[in-house]
DNA sequence: AGAATAGTGTCTATGAGACATTATTAT
DNA sequence: ATAATAATGTCTCATAGACACTATTCT
């Protein structure tokens, strides 16, 4: 149920009294904050980079952590919300072709982070988005973007995840309390609170994404040729991949591209022929998938949530 | 972040200044609840059934709707939550066997919903998860879980939605105003605030997760036969398969199921040779991954989120 | 006996991946 | 000229799925 209101006592949960009352009439009792997080991914010079802004008070001052604010209360949903902090952190706002590019992102729910101790000041639940961009400009000065900056991801401290694909796709867990109760060791590659689990798991959702959506072309321009693609696939991935099986795979999945009949003005940077160039097609599912090169290790031992 | 401090005002969002302060100090003005509400899945007689409790109060009293409560502030985190919620619901708590079965439960995140009018009383966020068991026992009477019975889910209203994969998995979106802001046609099958959406949305993540995941074995107790586990699969899918084909295959999966050596006491209902039985074995992924079978109109046109 | 089912064998179409080849362009 | 790359062709192996078949057990 959505907001409960219990009929009986409950004998079989042993609750105090203040539990009950405050179970009862949030308002009365519970001090908790919703809040919404953006993982903000883009790729940039061949690399994904993550969108972080440095906070500028305690706790965690000077560390990086992901660009979120509070929900509105009675004005707007988490999806609303999620869009609204995306363009008020990158200062996307006035520009008119930044604006095209925003109507570009894809944006979806992640997952919601709620330990009790994941900020030493309050209870706080957080809800995690996840943003694939074409290559964006950096955030304006002037604005509350003005601490904005992306990062390679390459570069951020993820707590030791190996890469690859750590668990079965779907929720993330919620995030027990790790003993981080505040502000520890906070290099600059360290994010705040449980940000890079929570950007962790957004790696881990794009990365199996890539496999069956056509997620990929929304790191790119509405026009893009097949070797643009396979960079986002080598990415995202960290993979090398072949270049003429995935050019005959990407063109055998009915729905994912369809040409445009031009190509690039010019070959490549080193040469080569010009590149046909394609545009998104509307397949929303990828059939047959293109799947990620099998890593045996991966396969086994690998908890599921 | 995680609870923002702005430190400069937003010339980019307009706000008003109650809106700013009101998103600097949530406890002075933010009347967000945070529940938790569960999907609790089950096989019964060969056919997916639906844990929810019966509505003693307005809105919508007398519909059904999903289990769940509010999160304790500042005392458990949302995972805890969920299996406190579902522990309370099934009033699964003294029996032994009973808390037995509820070992063996899987509970994962589904999902957040936090349309500013899905609750017409308050703003509520609500995060949801999906639970797997196999066949519990009914709730018990004199328990909070009076109210509470399992429900066929083939006979419930989900809002229209025709049997297949509905989106490209992943998150489900926010549900932005439906409209509904408050009890409206209430028929005996028709679910409490936007209930149908979520366990829609659960459904589909069962759905695909059967595919990929071991976690079919979920539903059934440590020892299965393959005939057992094609079961499964043929009442969440709704679609019959092929008895020798699936066979071969689950064998063929690496980790996913593990011979006891044992058959089981008697054959079939309706005759034939007893089956051996398995236990689930390591894997967490499935590779290959089960697919369920091509329709091709459920390719194209998919919405992604 | 008859019917239903467990489990295995066989065949075919399809896709994944390794590798080779040709044509085109930058330096 | 040389190197790099786009795009296509060919070959092999693994898997999905259709179908057939045997053995076992219930009614």
């Amino acid at each position: 149920m959505t907001a409960d209101e219990p009929s009986t006592p409950r004998p079989a949960a042993p609750t105090s009294e203040q539990e009950w009352l405050a179970a009862y009439d949030p308002r009365a009792y519970a001090p908790i904050a919703v809040t919404v997080d953006v993982v903000a991914l883009t790729l940039r010079h061949g690399g994904l980079h993550v969108l972080l802004v440095e906070r500028g008070a305690p706790p965690y001052q000077g560390c990086w952590a992901l660009p979120g604010g509070f929900l509105r209360a009675g004005q707007e949903g988490l999806d609303e919300a999620a869009a609204r902090e995306l363009a008020e952190e990158t200062g996307l706002l006035g520009g008119s072709e930044v604006e095209a590019a925003l109507c570009r992102v894809h944006l979806e729910q992640l997952g919601t982070y709620g330990a009790p101790d994941r900020d030493p000041r309050m209870h706080v639940v957080s809800v995690a988005y996840l943003a694939f961009a074409p290559d964006l400009p950096d955030p304006q000065a002037g604005t509350d973007a003005a601490a904005a900056a992306w990062h390679p991801v390459a570069d951020l401290d993820l707590g030791h995840r190996p890469h690859g694909r750590p668990r079965a796709a779907g929720a993330p867990a919620d995030t027990h309390g790790g003993g981080v109760g505040g502000p520890t060791g906070q290099s600059s590659r360290t994010l705040a609170f449980d940000h890079a689990r929570i950007l962790a798991d957004g790696l881990d959702r794009v990365r199996a994404k890539l496999e069956y959506s056509p997620l990929a072309t929304a790191f790119l321009p509405h026009d893009f040729t097949i070797p643009d693609l396979r960079a986002v696939y080598e990415a995202v991935w960290d993979e090398k991949l072949h270049p003429g099986n995935f050019h005959r795979k990407v063109l055998s999945v009915p729905g994912f591209v369809e040409s445009t009949g031009a190509t690039t003005a010019r070959g490549g940077a080193r040469g080569g022929p010009r590149a046909r160039t394609y545009h998104a097609g509307d397949a929303g599912l990828l059939h047959p998938a293109l799947l990620r090169p099998t890593r045996e290790s991966e396969i086994r031992g690998d908890e599921i949530h």
